[in-house]
DNA sequence: GTCCGTGCAAATCATTTGCACTTCT
DNA sequence: AGAAGTGCAAATGATTTGCACGGAC
């Protein structure tokens, strides 16, 4: 269930106009900005990589939150374009947010869950076979797995 | 939870050797066959297209196999490479086997969950940055999202 | 003042596990 | 015989929903 420790996982400073423009933009889409959503945004703006529900709730402080608000806050980002959401294996998903990064993939390490970011993509071709079948507003979802360096060798 | 109702879904008679051919390889990994998996292997080997459990499990006739036989089978059958799994949202999933088939992907109706098969695959990009960061023993799930035609005009 | 957002408890859903029993090989 | 497979019931775990209350605008 963990996501990516062992790797640094906080941030650098950005965090804060991250997080103030993603709360501008829920503002803007009509969303109210309360205490549960700053402490929400805040700690997946200090995150480089995606996080579970599991792991915000207990970064921002079960008290600050319930986990059903973060699903629910967490949908509502989503919807409005703030977040984005990793779908994985075994129903868990993982969400960043969208505001400033890049469009991006992820390796996961089969055994510890050990996560890093790639800025490579190329699935265009496969987006094109698909608009090429007549679907469209067309998205993925890429992930590729394997067994990190360190889980490798032992 | 369909998946892949209104385009072909059963097959074209080639069903009985992909059949045989799996249960061959299960017998060779050393799983043993019985009638369940028999039914179980047919159902997928009529299908061209991956089946969610439940859809397997109607097929298939809920006396000839119990759900969780299904998922224990498909699951050894997947260590043993004769089934491969997709994963895709809310923690479903669906099987087919990987016999015969080739390498390939899906488009996903966000709508009415329609699938149609894509042959193209170009993440070779994404596993060599992976393989370049030190990650062994790659895989990759891609899923395509989109609006099918039926829906989009709808 | 109105809605939207929140917490808590309870409900879902797909999948997994425990255990005693059956059946391949 | 003995391990591997099976069914049924019950447990999991992530996510969702119902409902009354509280706070943002």
């Amino acid at each position: 269930m963990p996501s990516g420790h062992h790797h640094g996982d906080d941030c650098c400073g950005g965090g804060q106009d991250r997080a103030e423009r993603a709360l501008a933009r829920a503002r803007a889409a009509g969303l109210r900005v309360t205490e549960a959503r700053r402490s929400l945004v805040r700690i997946l703006a200090q995150s480089k990589l995606p996080l579970a529900v599991e792991e915000i709730h207990r970064k921002v402080g079960r008290q600050r939150a319930d986990r059903v608000t973060l699903y629910r806050s967490l949908d509502a980002f989503e919807r409005a374009g703030i977040v984005q959401r990793h779908t994985l294996e075994k129903g868990r998903s993982l969400y960043a947010l969208t505001s400033g990064a890049h469009h991006h993939h992820h390796v996961v390490c089969r055994r510890c869950g050990a996560i890093e970011r790639l800025a490579e993509c190329d699935t265009a071709a496969v987006e094109a076979a698909a608009r090429a079948r007549g679907f469209a507003d067309l998205s993925h979802v890429l992930e590729i797995q394997g067994v990190c360096p360190r889980c490798a060798h032992g």
